[in-house]
DNA sequence: GGTTTAACTGATTAAGTAGTCAGAAAACAT
DNA sequence: ATGTTTTCTGACTACTTAATCAGTTAAACC
């Protein structure tokens, strides 16, 4: 009956679990909560759907635990705003990381938006204080670069909003990308453009500006 | 309420099919092609579920009526780029535009992002054929306006993106910026700033100049 | 090697699910 | 009124789904 073995060696229950949630991760991501199916994870997984059950319990207890496993994740990307005083180095770092999240784990953020779309059933407690708090002590964070002309006087928020918008789109609607981009995967150098190009948008419009006196 | 009244007058048909389409584009637009069920757009449109059958024959179809109900919309935001020749007043209009759909016809937004998301099963054709082909030509006009001198060298492909990502946010993942906005509705004033500083950041960050010779 | 405990799964259940269809009800024509 | 066509729907079918559980296999321990 234990559970949350994101555990150490290579033991049946550990190999299985990591099945069952990679597998579960891609099926939640396409389909939402509702359209995922016990079946189709166990096909994905390669194995049989009871054994789904034993590990997880319920459907709705893989889809959280699938969840934790994608904050932990966004945590990390999240620090890249707490400790640099700088709004152009910590923008910066902060979009880089969200873009690299973005190309190497798409799944977590589709799951996200799948979520919210519907109103955040599962993750409404997490919205309303953790991510609140975090928003919260951030555009605190960009209103005093306002007060010290280093950022433009914007709504703070949507600042936020852009970003997120922006770098997650190239995770949730990556298939409409690449269709546009003659059915080909971004290569290397055009994942580094993004990054750069990006970059350069929003810390142009936001009128990003490092401290004079430290330059 | 009725909107798109595709046929005459208020007859019996008429106000039925329209009432499906509404109810099923709430539906589509939360949980997705698998995840909506018949039973439950016909509770959302108060019809007897043998109803919708008898009028849009299966799911399939309905959701695909649902869809082309969508790009009927979206096609006269896109034209606002298609005829102005300033990429200051061009984008501005765009984007407004964009925000507008997003506040009035949210479902859209989100049937869009569920059917990418998924790989665009049932739109595929439309985004290889016509939306590459108005991105295409969109593109060109970038390039030229940057030969010009009148927008910054990045990938124009990079600013469409940026732009769809951040208006379609407002719509997708109205339920996180409600709970970040303390739980409220966006209230007219916040519309308006929101549009006032997606255009500053966006126009900014794209360097977008209005022709000189004509000023 | 034998006993206990944990890991697993095939078979089944009960609750949905899309779709069908015979025929009732309504609209229409004469 | 009467007959005829169209619109509609209750009751049904065939299938999918999450979840259960009895019973089997494998591992752990002594």
């Amino acid at each position: 009956m234990n559970r949350n073995s994101i555990l150490r060696p290579d033991t049946v229950r550990s190999r299985n679990t990591t099945a069952i949630l990679d597998a579960a991760e891609l099926e939640f991501a396409e389909y939402g909560f509702k359209g995922a199916t016990i079946a189709s994870i166990a096909k994905r997984s390669k194995l049989p759907p009871a054994n789904i059950h034993y590990y997880f319990g319920s459907k709705e207890l893989l889809y959280q635990t699938c969840v934790e496993r994608i904050f932990d994740i966004w945590k990390v990307a999240a620090e890249a705003l707490d400790e640099i005083d700088d709004p152009v180095v910590a923008l910066s770092l902060y979009i880089t990381r969200k873009l690299d999240i973005s190309r190497e784990r798409p799944s977590g953020s589709k799951i996200w938006a799948n979520e919210i779309i519907q109103g955040a059933p599962t993750m409404h407690a997490f919205l309303a204080k953790d991510l609140y708090d975090w928003t919260d002590s951030r555009t605190a964070l960009f209103r005093k670069w306002q007060s010290e002309g280093r950022l433009k006087p914007v709504n703070p928020n949507t600042i936020l909003y852009m970003i997120w918008a922006t770098t997650q789109h190239y995770a949730d609607f990556y298939h409409q990308i690449r269709v546009l981009n003659d059915g080909k995967e971004l290569d290397e150098a055009q994942w580094e453009e993004i990054k750069s190009d990006v970059c350069s948008i929003i810390l142009a419009g936001v009128g990003a500006k490092s401290d004079f006196s430290a330059k």
